[in-house]
Order: C-alpha cells, then structure tokens, then sequence
DNA sequence: CTGAAAGCGCTTACAG
DNA sequence: CTGAAAGCGCTTACAG
C-alpha cells in the first residue's frame, strides 16, 4: 500500500552525476545544459520514474497551476456540461481545475471560497451563486476571475452567460406566434437573478403582444423536476385554462410534462410545452422538449480560455453567446 | 487584479511578538502555549486575515490532503451522482478531491493518473475505466486505493460496485414474471465489463426460465440515448417481435423510448421498457421508468469515507450494496 | 554551461 | 512553554 521512497530531484542528480539545479535545468529547459549531461539526466529520469513533485515547485515558484472552480451543484445535469467544457478548456495547458461546491447556500459557497483559497489557486471560476457582488469585486481583487451564468456590475467583461432575458422574451413570443394566448410560466427560485429575468423576458413578450400578465399562470418552481410537477398541479386546481407552458429551466419542464401526462394532456396538442437549457436528455424526451438553448460546454470552454488568458494578462476575448430557441416537438399551434 | 503581499506566518510572528515557529504551534495545537502568546496569535491572524498556505503546508508535512479522483466522463448523469456522493464524503475532512477524466480511452486514462500522480495525492478514487488489472494493482501499491463500478481480482475488497449480473437477472426476471417472453436486449460497449454482466444476468434469467436466448433480440449500444434509438429502429428491422425490452442503462433506455414513440408504440401497453442506473430523471420520463436502482451517490460517499479510512490505516468497511429494482410504469403485462 | 547557496511557507525535532 | 535550526523538494539569481 504505501510506496517506496518518493525519489527526487537529488536522486536522479547523484545518479546523473551532476547538481540538482542542473537537474531542475533539463526539467524546465530554462538554461542551456552540456549535451553530455542533459542526456545522463534524462535518462537517470527514465531509468528512476521520476515525476516532479508539483507542490514543491509550486511552493518554489510561487505558482500553483491550480484554477479553483466554485460550483454550486457539482452532479446536476446543468454544471455537467459546464464541467465538461471547463475541463476541456483547460486540457493540454498545465493548470488543473478544483472545485468546491457551495450548494446554493451563501454559507457554504463562502466556505467553498476558502477551501479553494487555501489551495493557492492562481484564479477563479465561480458559477453563479448568491453570493453578493461586493463579495464577488473583492474576489476579483484577489485573484484573476471569471464568472460564468451571472452578472456583476462593473466586472461584466468577466463574465460569460447568455441573455436570459432575451432567452425568454424569444420563447414565449414563438409560443405567441403560434397562436398560443394563455401562457403559464413556472419560476425558478426567487433570489436568483436568472429566475428574476426569465420572467422578466416572458412578461415583456406578453406586454409586446398586447397580452395580459395574468398573476394566476405564473408560479413558482425551485428549478427541479419535483416542483415542476406541482406547479402543473397547481396551475390545473387553479383552473385558469392555458395552452402553453414555459418552464425556466428544462428539469422542471420534464416534471411539468409528467404531470400532464397524469392527467391525460397530450403535449403539444393540448398544452404546448417550453423549457430552457437544452440538457443533453432533452433532445429525447417524448416529446422531444422544445427549450432554449444555453451554450453550456462552450460557456465552460470558453471561460477556462479566458482564465488562461487571464494569467497571462493576455486579452480574453469572451464569446457573444446567444441563446438559440430550439424547437422540437413538445410545442405547436394553439387549438382553436 | 493581482493581490497584495500573500501574508505568511512571519508577519502574524511579527505581529504577535513570537516566533514563526509558536505561531505553528497554535495554529496546529501540536503543542501547549502559553494563553497570552495564544491570544496575541489568534488576534494577530484575524486582523491579517491570515491563512495558511496548504502546499507549504503539504510540503513540510509531506501531506497534501488531496485525493485524486479518476472520472471517466464528469459531465455525465450517472457521473453526476457519484461525484456529489464524492464531494459529500469528503466534506469536513481536511481532504479535497482533485478530478482528471480518462474519457473511457486508455490512453487519456494514463494520462490523467499522470496528472493526479503529479498532484502528490494521499490516496486514489478510481472509477470504473479500462486500465488492464495489472495497473490497478500497481496503482495500489503506490497510494491506498478505491474503485468504484469495477471489480478488480485480489483488489476486491477495495471494490465499491453493485452486482450488475444480479440487477441485469432481475430486471429480466420481472419481465419474464409478467409474462413477457420475447425480450430485447440493449447492451452497453463490449469493452466494458458492465456491459457483459448485465448481458450475462439478462441470459441466464431467460435460461432459468427455459426461455431462447435469440441473438436477434440483442443489439449493441453505446451507452447512450441515441444508440437506444438506434437499436430500436435495428429491432424494428429485423422483424422479430418483442414485448419488452431491457436497456443496458437508463439513457439508452431513454433513445429506445423515443424510437418506440414515433413509431406509435406504446409504453408500456404494446412494449415494456426497463433500464438500468435510476438517473435522477428517470422518476420522470413519460412514463416514468422501470430500471434497475444503482445507489450511485451512496457508492460516491461511501468510497470516499473509505478512503478517509484507509488513509488512516483504519478498518474501511464497505457497505453491501444491491441493485434495487424500481418498478414504475413503463412496464406492464404482456398482451395476450 | 554549472555548482553552491538562498529561498518558497510551513513543520518539527532539538535544546533549553 | 518556546526559539533557532534544519528540512520538505524544488527553483533561481549569483558567481564563476
């Protein structure tokens, strides 16, 4: 179980006959070195396996290569993708992606900032979150940032999220435009600004289409299937008849649609029914769900390529991400 | 951007009147100090703000309270569970995980053991992948080791995996229970060993029962959604009659259903459908899905406690975990 | 080109 | 209880 002695720079330089700054030489090819030696060295490395302690050099040169990634829900089928792209983005370079996970709770997403903080990163991807902006402007103080699917006033050109109002407005004017004039909506949770301005985009393609903004349609969900569910369930007892359903996110879409099929409502004749983040299952639903797209692999991709930028204080230009409405199967015309 | 001066333990040393060496012994209580000294530190970090720096901090005591863990696809669902299993076992403990993905491709598998290796972790977490047994045993005389979804001879016992023999015979037998004597196979890539136990269970069911086992009601997958829709469409073709149909994992699960979907067969009046894995959202999917229940956060927390365990050269019991059948509703008699 | 020395920020025997 | 010193495994001026 435990290995042997961990062999070192001063191992291979007795065996290589030279210094061990001669050593550290060949590693970093920072200098020049004899050819004779440089050979001796390299293959004293083969012949011992040797592999440099990285939290040596690290200390040595004050450079981590670790980039503190804080999540909010490592494990749910949204930050998988961003995951995804954020671990691609930093592939092939020599910084390593940690994450801590603040679980949508302010509390834990501070402590999450401190466990990545004692891990010297030498920057930050934070994703979403409640944490306050001040909080968010002394973190950029601190280290390189990058911000991903939130706003933040004064660092917006480090942030990378898509327009979730925009999003919306486009949704909900397509179910318009199919004639749809009863729309629901369901939520995500109040104190995120996400929720905040997709509503904000489903209200304003109403008010634009000479529609009422009917209190009784809207209600509220906390971004899971579950709670989606019960707002179809809620809206139907309210019965305040609807031909279309919008959900902020596509997790409560699928619980909205099994609630439907409960009750015997076909999507889309009956209702129509719109999501939003195209998760990777969406496209394999039955119906397959129509939803806004969010970019959410390339979102990670490109901010851990802004980060890298970032380090090297090298300009990083930020994609102009668009939220694309990708239409399926879940929406149609509205019955006459 | 850049912060200020990182402050060390030498300026709350200065601070505090003492030497660098008390201000370690109160931060690590290794040591009684006087209470005056104490307090003088204690203040002296608070107003600093000060903060160890955890890879000195590893150097010196040649720990550095990582643990590596080899993922296969973060990003994935099923992956999903299992790293929120992860990070929960390891929260409170001065451990951290570290992830590297091997992509299911041996080489980048290398790769990313490389990398972890090169992070000095205390122990490994190695999930399922395609690394001959040998490297995993090698790897286990290196660091204490776990594996997750994997059994590997004479490390058996630092295996953390259901019985996928045993959920595949089940799942099957159910069928076979409700009448059903014509039932498809989708499996999983040959290379996995998942894949040949789960075909193994699902062919000795038939056999126990005196049912054929027909190659023509056996399509390979690939572990995702559209392959399922893929072999749909294969069985379709092939014009052998099936009642019921039994996916390697919940997302091809998910593709088969679709396929069903559009060709007006229904689930599970003319088709019953039963997967494996019970993704979260499979409590969800119309109808919700019949599969084989792989407590996939329960394995993430309870390998990662293991570890805690094994690193402290304590006894590191692993529960005994059973693949449940979940049975909902897109399983159903067979038609007469 | 190359070695000896100092230093990165801590910890931990060692000697009071 | 506590300070000075050595050491963790590297890197990097500094002086040849």
């Amino acid at each position: 179980m435990t290995g042997s002695k961990r062999i070192t720079i001063h191992d291979i330089a007795r065996k290589a006959g030279v210094s061990p700054s001669t050593v550290s030489r060949v590693l970093n090819s920072t200098t020049p070195v004899a050819e004779a030696k440089r050979q001796a060295v390299t293959t004293a490395i083969q012949q011992l396996d040797y592999r440099p302690n990285l939290i040596a050099q690290g200390l040595a040169r004050g450079t981590s290569t670790i980039i503190g990634v804080l999540t909010q829900d490592i494990g749910s089928p949204f930050y998988g993708e961003l995951l995804r792209g954020i671990e691609y983005g930093f592939r092939g370079s020599r910084y390593h992606p940690i994450f801590a996970d603040g679980n949508w709770q302010q509390a834990e997403e501070y402590n999450a900032l401190n466990i990545l903080r004692s891990r010297q990163p030498e920057a930050l991807i934070i994703l979403g979150g409640l944490m306050p902006d001040a909080e968010m402007l002394a973190a950029a103080q601190e280290f390189p940032l990058i911000i991903i699917g939130r706003s933040v006033p004064s660092l917006e050109e480090y942030c990378v999220l898509v327009d979730n109002f925009q999003g919306a407005y486009r949704a909900t004017q397509y179910l318009i435009e199919m004639g749809h004039q009863r729309i629901a909506h369901i939520t995500g949770i109040r104190s995120h600004q996400d929720t905040l301005d997709r509503q904000a985009g489903y209200e304003q393609a109403l008010r634009d289409a000479n529609l009422p903004i009917n209190p009784d349609l809207i209600v509220e969900g906390t971004f899971q299937e579950q709670s989606g569910l019960l707002a179809v369930e809620t809206l139907l007892m309210r019965a305040n008849p609807f031909t279309a359903l919008f959900a902020a996110n596509d997790q409560m879409a699928y619980g909205a649609r099994l609630a439907l099929y409960r009750r015997g409502i076909r999507v889309p004749e009956d209702v129509s029914l719109i999501g939003f983040d195209d998760l990777p299952s969406s496209a394999y639903t039955t119906p397959p769900l129509t939803t806004v797209r969010q970019p959410t692999f390339e979102m990670g991709m490109s901010a851990a390529k802004a980060t890298l930028n970032l380090i090297d204080q090298r300009p990083w230009p930020l994609p102009q991400l668009t939220p694309d409405l990708v239409i399926r199967e879940s929406t149609g015309f509205a019955r006459r």
